[in-house]
DNA sequence: CGCGAGCTTGATGCCGATCAATGCATGTGG
DNA sequence: CCACATGCATTGATCGGCATCAAGCTCGCG
């Protein structure tokens, strides 16, 4: 589909129903009734899809929506005034963004597809009304708000206290069971994103990223193929992880 | 009332009471009206001391409830299976500690107080009911932990990109801005916590820490000694973070 | 007073940044 | 179909900032 189609079907015609959505299992819904889901439904009428390179939001964006990845990958991204960016995290299907708008009625990052993608829209204040009347989901978003918190302290021990290796090893783990939570071998993997851009989430340049490949390639523990990685041994990874440093 | 609420009543006599307290304009009861706060009241009934050292939780710890620093000052720190210790947050009067704890109703990390402190605590599930029936609470409480999120981005752009007295410059404007909030002075503060705890909440080892304080100290941007700060040319600080990376 | 925890300061070395060149895949126009 | 441009990745050489190792120093406290 060309990118200007693609923009004319930005509202889609389907029927935008979690009650149907294969995702729902990794979703908002998680743990609904089917009487919840169709409360839900209402709330999520709107889909948005979004080319690869595109924003779906930017920082000082005023915020009025979380969204729902339905398919496709996002990465988010702060940058200071000074105009160092910093990579913040990667999104793929049945993940939110927008959480770091609430705080400011702002979106303090940018959202960018790093390939052709949709979204679920969902209003907050509509879903924030709906929390108070489903515990349920009240519960599950306050969860997946923690969880980010969690996630987040995960990286600043990685940007803290690991070497290279480490980082790229902890990254690529972390890729590989999300894909499998969603099906996807958790062996072979496509990237979706530059070395540059790993590289600002694991505070590396893009060479020391490369350069990490190639060690773990000679080492036999990935086949690295430019985007295209297969995990040979995930235990030796999960080992550099887990390995005190020096 | 419980054993342990008796206990904490022991210690404290005093009525806890966010409608009273001085902090209702930094902490949870931002924005409430008197009707609201007296709810609030109800919700938050126990106080609990926790002395210099000592942990208010760890992780691992079934999480119960949310706490409120009402007095003293907070660490937080996450551990990875092989011995690293990274520090997450610093917490001060008026902020909230234990949001890491929804997510999988067990704590994540450790919050241990620096000096001799006392939260207010609130068990999370009546907080949840609350919350559905008043929607300032509500509003409030989802800003909180956005702005949590929000704050660890920029600890993670802290982390990724920026050298070391770039993080002690950031490090030291983000303390006096927040104690000034609190009605202190943005020039001269008290550290809470070693160097070495800096360092790990920076991404240093506690000597880079310590010749990065110096020279400051030399340039004449800030007095050192040992704990107490003085800040002599808080703009100077405030160039070194904005400014460009080389 | 002497001990110990925490801090400072110096010397050295290493990891990853930087600079630079080359390789490789994709796309575009002649 | 080839020539060329472009964006991304790889690889090598060099450099620099911070870690590491190692003494001293300061201050509070029993």
């Amino acid at each position: 589909m060309s990118v200007t189609a693609a923009a004319a079907l930005r509202i889609e015609p389907f029927k935008v129903a979690c009650s149907s959505c294969n995702l729902r299992e990794l979703c908002l819904p998680v743990g609904m009734s089917g009487a919840q889901l169709d409360r839900l439904d209402e709330l999520v009428a709107l889909r948005r899809s979004v080319p690869r390179g595109e924003p779906l939001f930017r920082a000082g964006d005023v915020f009025q929506s979380l969204y729902a990845v339905r398919t496709g990958f996002f990465k988010t991204c702060v940058a200071s005034e000074d105009g160092r960016e910093q990579v913040t995290g990667f999104q793929m299907a049945g993940e939110v963004l927008g959480l770091d708008g609430i705080g400011t009625e702002r979106h303090t990052c940018d959202a960018v597809a790093l390939e052709d993608s949709q979204v679920c829209a969902m209003p907050f204040h509509q879903l924030e009304d709906l929390t108070r009347e489903l515990p349920d989901l009240q519960r599950h978003f306050h969860k997946i708000m923690s969880r980010e918190i969690v996630r987040e302290h995960g990286v600043m021990l990685l940007l803290g206290s690991m070497r290279a290796e480490e980082r790229l090893a902890a990254f690529l783990l972390n890729l590989t069971q999300r894909l499998r939570a969603r099906g996807f071998s958790a062996t072979s993997l496509v990237l979706r994103m530059t070395r540059e851009e790993i590289g600002s989430y694991l505070g590396l340049k893009l060479e020391t990223v490369s350069r990490a490949f190639s060690k773990f390639q000679d080492d036999g523990v990935l086949e690295v193929k430019q985007r295209a990685i297969t995990v040979l041994e995930p235990e030796r990874l999960q080992q550099l992880v887990g390995q005190a440093r020096c």
